[in-house]
RNA sequence: GGCGCUAUCGUCUAACGGUUAGGACGGAGCCCUCUCAAGGCUCAAAUACGGGUUCGAUUCCCGUUAGCGCUACCA
């Protein structure tokens, strides 16, 4: 049974190399009709949020993908005392009741192969080390690396490859802290192993600390589950993505906002880092499932190709249009309607149901409607400057003739797409102008602008009244 | 500093030792066209560097360089 989890700590918000790694474990999950479980490593007290709690369950409720089980750390504290002290008991741990270190670089500069261990600590006696804690001498307790000879940690990742490192080059690492609390290798490992975690799918950031995990693991007598190690998301400066230096681009909930559709979202990031390798890259989440495997992820980290002046990568925005252009009207309509009314307009399901064909193939994100749909669902067309109004190679005689032209017809034509077309273009003949000079000024009149959606289409759901008083407007600023 | 990982167009990536090094985004141009889009076609654009191994290296090995990660009583 494969069994995958995601553990996100509340210290910050869910930014997006998190959610890819969430994204990965999902399709790994589903494609093996495995179980996605989402656990909560909350150990650190001081630096959990409530806020950054929220904001990690805002982006994955968001995503719409689910997860089977769920957990808290936080909850499950005696069961890693437990097996700590299980390690304790086996003689692979000591106490270590040297106070804690001022500075992290204190360790290191403090001589040769300080860092690795104290010696005084590591070869206390049992019976002292018992007397001392017992007295109430706070402590860390630390695992007790194999210092006889140098003896290669190794496994195998289903990403990376073979991956060994010498017991000389890791240090004896904290597993319970003076507080009583486990740190991170302790508390994961024992939920891993308590969760029967099958594979454990993460960050390359946490490649070299797999070996103390295989540490732990074989201390409990356990078999380690399968690693599979994602390469990492950057910025384009190449340095990690932290909220710090980059901003909001790198929260999910930024995505949200700006309009993404959950599933471009998806898509986009399950490129990163992965391929099917067959040139595909418009995929359904169905078609993702099926061709998710361990084989198609790369090494090398892929940079998410934001600037100033563009927040999101272009990839990203192009997925996002591509999503929106396949998508049913009726879906978009009602996704679209949210951020129409939350710019201040006034707009029923309906209107927005017969706007949306309309700007479909023309925004690449949902708050796009707002700037490119807006006359549709105003009153009154903001100001615009009337020299717009006047067609190509044309003068202002030859926009007046057009619209006064236009209003007779549409005064009394059908308002459908075939009647408006035909009766408009009889019209420019009549006027002896060209197709577009008949329909620029029009165009404008009615839209307050010179790019908008085909004429007809927008006329006829603008409707007669509406056209013939922004029409009249028009003649009335051309005189 | 120590240890580990990585290196193909600007970016995401493909090429189980033999290809004119492929695709996509973005860029440029053309076509279509009532504007804007969408769509179609075309172009520019890459194997970090140096050594090996081999008849033949993007691909395997070594070195250099660069980037990243870990080296906390953070995760």
């Amino acid at each position: 049974m494969v069994r995958v989890r995601f553990a996100p700590s509340p210290t910050g918000y869910l930014h997006i190399g998190s959610a890819r790694t969430f994204i990965f474990n999902w399709l790994y999950a589903r494609h093996n009709r495995g179980a996605m479980i989402l656990r909560i490593d909350d150990t650190d007290l001081e630096r959990n949020t409530q806020q950054s709690l929220d904001s990690i369950f805002d982006g994955l409720n968001w995503l719409a993908l689910g997860w089977d089980e769920l957990y808290r750390q936080s909850e499950r504290v005696e069961l890693h005392r437990r097996t700590a002290q299980a390690i304790l008991d086996k003689g692979l741990a000591y106490r270590d009741f040297t106070p804690a270190a001022a500075s992290p670089e204190e360790k290191f500069t403090s001589g040769e192969g300080a860092w690795l261990f104290n010696s005084g600590m590591r070869d206390l006696s049992r019976a002292e080390s018992d007397r001392r804690a017992a007295a109430g001498e706070p402590f860390v307790l630390r695992f007790r690396v194999p210092r006889d000879v140098a003896v290669n940690i190794t496994f195998n990742d289903a990403v990376y490859g073979a991956q060994s490192k010498s017991t000389a080059d890791v240090e004896d690492f904290a597993l319970l802290r003076s507080s009583g609390l486990p740190t991170y290798h302790m508390a994961s490992c024992a939920d891993d192993i308590e969760l029967r975690i099958s594979q454990i799918i993460r960050g390359q950031d946490h490649l070299t600390n797999t070996f103390k995990h295989i540490l732990i693991f074989k201390a409990l007598d356990v078999e380690p589950p399968q690693f599979a190690h994602l390469p990492l998301l950057i910025a384009p400066d190449g340095a990690k993505l932290s909220k710090r230096k980059h901003g909001p681009v790198v929260s999910v909930t930024t995505y949200r906002d700006a309009g993404f559709v959950p599933h471009a979202f998806i898509n986009f990031l399950s490129l990163l880092g992965w391929s099917p390798k067959n040139d595909r890259e418009v995929m359904s989440r169905d078609e993702l499932v099926e061709a998710f495997s361990f084989e198609g992820i790369n090494r090398s980290n892929a940079v998410v190709n934001f600037s100033e002046d563009d927040p999101f990568d272009p990839k990203a925005v192009w997925l996002n249009a591509e999503t929106i252009r396949r998508m049913p009207h009726d879906e978009l309509a009602e996704a679209l309607l949210p951020f129409a009314r939350c710019a201040g307009f006034e707009v029923e399901p309906c209107k927005m149901r017969r706007v949306t064909p309309l700007i479909q193939e023309r925004i690449k994100l949902l708050r796009d409607v707002t700037t490119v749909a807006d006359f549709f669902f105003v009153k009154q067309l903001p100001p615009y400057d009337s020299a717009d109004l006047i067609p190509q190679k044309g003068d202002r005689a030859m926009a007046l003739a057009v619209l006064r032209r236009a209003r007779e017809i549409l005064a009394g034509v059908e308002f459908n797409h075939a009647e408006l077309e035909t009766r408009l273009r009889a019209g420019a003949d009549e006027l002896n102008v060209k197709a577009g000079q008949m329909f620029q000024p029009i165009r404008v009149a009615v839209c307050g602008r010179k790019s908008a959606p085909p004429l007809f289409e927008t006329l006829e759901v603008l409707g007669r009244e509406t056209c013939l008083e922004r029409i009249d407007r028009a003649i009335q600023m051309l005189q």
